[in-house]
DNA sequence: GCCAACGTTGGC
DNA sequence: GCCAACGTTGGC
């Protein structure tokens, strides 16, 4: 079992919006760097990972789980873009905001507080851990 | 709204 | 293959 986190801005795609489409789930798509396609690639079904809300809020709202690998992302012709598809989990009890990833010093090495650029990232079973308490919600 | 950081593109 | 220019992300 892998852990990651995805980014979005919550105008453009939010946790409502996530968990409204229930266990189908939803691609997550418009991904256009490679850096984060290939960690997209690595990742299994069941997988769970961390949704992130960048720019206004920058705090983590909730959990979701990878329900499709990684195939071509349909929102272009491209065959360079390939993404998975998520579904929402649940909501963390308390959201995690990047104040207090930063805060932690447990968190020091996590990708969110030393790349703000990547939009797709992968989290450590520590991490993942740490930061479902700091939730306050089950890992 | 600004701008630093960083990834990508393209001229040479 | 190098690196300057450019575009985008996302914290502040």
């Amino acid at each position: 079992m892998n852990y990651w986190l995805f980014k979005s801005e919550s105008e453009v795609w939010s946790w409502d919006q996530q968990v409204a489409k229930g266990d189908i789930g939803e691609e997550w798509d418009g991904v256009r760097s490679y850096q984060a396609r290939n960690i997209m690639r690595e990742m299994q079904l069941g997988d769970l990972g961390f949704f992130y809300h960048s720019r206004a809020e920058k705090e983590i709202v909730g959990i979701i789980e990878v329900c499709a690998l990684a195939h071509p992302d349909s929102s272009t012709d491209d065959e360079r873009w390939e993404c998975v598809d998520i579904k929402a989990v649940r909501p963390f009890v308390k959201p995690v905001t990047l104040a207090t990833c930063k805060a932690d010093p447990r968190l020091a090495d996590m990708v969110l507080v030393n790349n703000s650029r990547l939009s797709v990232q992968p989290v450590s079973p520590e991490e993942w851990t740490i930061v479902c308490e700091l939730g306050a919600t089950d890992p």
